[in-house]
DNA sequence: AGACTCGTGTTACCGCAAGTAACCAGCAGG
DNA sequence: CCTGCTGGTTACTTGCGGTAACACGAGTCT
């Protein structure tokens, strides 16, 4: 067997497992993340072993479908970020786009939100509260980079910028979560009244008269 | 069996599924979410079926545990919020008291955002990103309370209140994720971080020069 | 040609956890 | 003595993740 025929066989496996995965994409999207193996190995027109040679365990198929997806959003968040010119609009359009998304699909935010966990511990023993949802972690480890890149923010700036960008994507993620589950008011509203918060109005707001304050 | 004796066999029945929710308890903090019927079973020296006759199913146990942690953490961090008398210290009180629980009982908390799943649908049929982590949704709401409350917002101060109150938690919750699972700083220094980014800082902050613009 | 060895696939199994059915013991009360 | 209720058990079913062992086809080596 010459290389070619190496290259070739490669390319025939990668190009079977991005079937796979595609399969298991589908089921995934009809039947919530509980889908099982067995399913995911049926529409795909085979059994769970090949399943299971291809991608390792559960939590693998998960990861690399995983990957594909929060790759895909992150892409067009960067986009919506980088094309207006003023900084609210940029942070109301990477919401506007966070939120579209997730309207958008709201089975593919379930599943990337929530893994069916059990996590199998990528490499370390321990990993407390990693809670094996990678997306939130890499939209604030992005976020993240942005901002220290852009902003002057003085001595700490590498600290500040990672808690910054961590904290609004958690902003963004519940907000989302809650809209999307109760849909209260309109895409624009939720983005409008967040970038508020964003912008300081809850610390400039005054007392409410005859209330406790806060 | 008069009326008094019911009374007592009810009492009963309760102090009963205390102790077995203190037996979960135990063996959940002791072997992470994924604690089998079994195992717990087993610690409150009884076995399966009469679990389920107290709790119907898994997720109703956990749903019960998962309702005295968040009742127990609600009552501390409104304790917080309610001592000092600044605003900004109100605030970064409360985030401190937070952190502080999550830091103590990473297992506790680990066991809250992340029931274990299946959801089982309290309700309805439907139910999208619901994700069954009511403690994020119980503490938004609570916080929206007390901003609608206490703070003079304008016309849609209700619907205000509730998006900051629900994205102020997802700050929390993200940071504090990623910081317990990473602890790039001490706790004093991401609260302070975080209170600056509600304060409007990032809003505020300049351009670094020579990058494209945020 | 025949033996070798991959890559791909299958069937059939193991172990384990959730959930349930059926049965059992003690004790009230007619 | 029998009846019924309450708290308990054993033993089962079902379904899933995961694996072992085997089978077939096609290209490769001698």
């Amino acid at each position: 067997m010459d290389t070619s025929q190496r290259q070739v066989q490669r390319t025939a496996a990668e190009q079977r497992r991005r079937e796979l995965l595609e399969a298991a994409d589908r089921v995934v999207l009809r039947d919530g993340p509980e889908a099982s193996m067995n399913a995911i190995a049926a529409e795909a027109g085979i059994t769970k072993p090949i399943l299971y040679r291809h991608f390792g365990d559960k939590s693998g198929l998960y990861r690399a479908l995983a990957k594909r997806h929060t790759d895909a959003l992150l892409a067009t968040l960067r986009a919506a970020l980088d094309k207006p010119n003023d900084r609210r609009d940029r942070v109301e359009a990477t919401l506007h786009a966070y939120l579209a998304a997730i309207e958008a699909r709201p089975q593919v935010y379930r599943f990337l939100m929530h893994p069916a966990e059990d996590a199998a511990d990528g490499e370390k023993g321990f990993d407390f509260g990693g809670h094996s949802a990678p997306l939130l972690r890499r939209m604030g480890e992005e976020l993240a980079k942005v901002i220290a890149e852009r902003l002057e923010l003085g001595p700490d700036s590498e600290a500040l910028a990672r808690v910054w960008g961590h904290g609004i994507v958690g902003m963004m993620h519940a907000a989302g979560d809650w809209w999307l589950a109760e849909r209260p008011t309109s895409r624009d509203e939720l983005v409008r009244h967040l970038a508020d918060l964003l912008w300081g109005r809850l610390a400039a707001a005054a007392d409410r008269p005859g209330a406790p304050a806060l």
